[in-house]
DNA sequence: ACAATCCATCTATTCAACAGATGGATCAGA
DNA sequence: TCTGATCCATCTGTTGAATAGATGGATTGT
């Protein structure tokens, strides 16, 4: 390697001063240090960098386009020891976000934005694995954040604060029989075929949802909707998830009798007690904490 | 600059070789060196880059993203180094091309693409005066390279190598008087507004084709043959700017009498006898003087 | 248990970087 | 045109940082 940063940084402050008896100054060198390393670089790289005709030294035009080279290796340089000296202070240079359900992007998307934002050297890894497969992330600390349903499987070493509940609003297509009804009872449903989402919350959260004899299981919750659009069943559908097929008139909500109730399912984040977040998990949990999961972050 | 090349390389080896033994035996140096240039660098940037818990060291997360940047601002030097080596071997750090019509720049295009990719460093400029402008950036050192019609304002100090003839047929749009016609004659184009370019090739060039009595002058051939659509009148446009208009029948070429002849232009390249090229200019006037103007290259 | 490596640390040496001085050149103002 | 200020290149002596080599403790594989 034929180039020291030292040289770079005495060219930049060479080209931006107009003079080396400046740059030196501002480098707190002697002159004959800019001078001989100007030169050094000059015939480091077989090129001449400045013409030095008149009383002050002018760049050439292929100094000019080393300058911008080295304008660029030099702020690279300010940017490694900048995000180390986050990393010192406590920035993990990785943090893992595990979601149950991956239904819940659209809400996440404006805090991801605002944490690239803030923590733009930082790996973001998401995972959507999942329930009991959570656990063991945050237990092995293969993951420092989750976010899942929350009365399940309860463990010592992780801590949970509640983000809210998530509607499940019974929906069908517009041509299936249950859509025309006023109110729906336990009885009309148990007749129509129910679709259930598994592979993401197949526990007993989900499952206690099933009242239909006849069954479909779907993995996701976006293909279970695509099901329900094409009038094959009725399902209780994430409510973030609604918005457009109900405006565009894909799907209908079915109106449930009271006996019946919302189904609804109650999301948390959860972490490892002993595992201490970093800055950047610390602020993402902070941001996570205080979002109102029923709206979609711009 | 809390921060040397030296220090990055030596990481980047230790990364590589897995080992600070290997990475001094592939620098050239002692172990010893390798192993205090590595533990001056976390002091520096407050860091634990590796684990040194076992016989091997190994990255540690925070060192496998600061190695990252590390490889890049090693690359970008090696890049530096490569670009000055190509300057010193007289490759220039900018070349300028004026070209005098703009409506040559389909076929120039594959070749500039050409351009970029063996000599992505060098700025190319592109510029588009009129004709005279044109021997004068030729004449001061402004440009380098100068393509235009040939001949006219012979100079000593100019080179110039034909690059062919550019046909300049005759259209109108489908709607236009003309249209209908089998052969036109001077006398019934006579009778016609005719549309005439300036600005570019102002000179006696374009003028020698100024046949009807009633004229409008367009700066651009583009523009000309927007006016041409119109059906405001009757042009010569260059070919190359026929292929679609045609296709889309907004235009329709007339077919002229023998005696009116087919009104054409003489393209050449031209470049200043004393300024000798550099490796891309010299490569770009050789790809300019093979192409074939009459081929959009890919 | 032994051989082969590995890494950290210490020390002596060498060589490159440096400050300071000098001289020739340029520019602005008198 | 002369002068003072400032510029850059170059030389020289000195200092200090980088280096090699040796040593010891630790780990791995046989």
């Amino acid at each position: 390697m034929p180039l020291s940063l030292e040289q770079l940084l005495t060219l930049q402050a060479a080209a931006d001063t107009g003079s080396f008896s400046a740059a030196a100054r501002r480098l707190g060198k002697a002159q004959s240090v800019v001078s001989t390393a100007i030169a050094n670089l000059e015939t480091d790289l077989d090129i001449t960098l400045f013409e030095r005709g008149g009383r002050y030294p002018r760049l050439t035009p292929a100094g000019e386009q080393i300058l911008r080279q080295a304008r660029q290796i030099l702020g690279q340089c300010e940017a490694l020891t900048a995000y180390a000296g986050e990393l010192a202070t406590g920035v993990e240079p990785k943090l893992t976000l595990a979601i149950d359900d991956d239904s819940q992007l659209p809400w996440l998307g404006g805090i991801l934005e605002a944490f690239a934002l803030q923590f733009p050297q930082v790996e973001l890894e998401l995972l959507f694995p999942l329930m009991e497969d959570l656990v063991e992330m945050l237990l092995s600390g293969r993951a420092q954040l989750g976010i899942g349903y929350e009365p399940q499987l309860p463990r010592e070493e992780l801590c949970c604060h509640s983000l809210g509940r998530v509607g499940l609003p019974l929906v069908v297509a517009p041509h299936h029989p249950l859509a025309g009804m006023r109110q729906v009872t336990r009885e009309t449903l148990q007749g129509q075929r129910q679709i259930l989402a598994t592979g993401h919350g197949t526990g007993p959260e989900r499952s206690r949802f099933r009242i239909s004899t006849q069954v479909w299981w779907v993995e996701g919750d976006q293909a279970m909707l695509e099901i329900v659009k094409k009038g094959l069943g009725w399902a209780s559908v994430p409510e973030v998830l609604l918005a457009a097929p109900l405006k565009n008139r894909e799907v209908v909500r079915l109106h449930a009798a009271k006996a019946l109730g919302q189904p609804s399912l109650q999301l948390g984040l959860w972490w490892h007690r002993a595992h201490p977040l970093g800055r950047a998990g610390l602020w993402l949990r902070e941001a996570l904490t205080h979002a109102d999961i029923r709206k979609a972050h711009p």
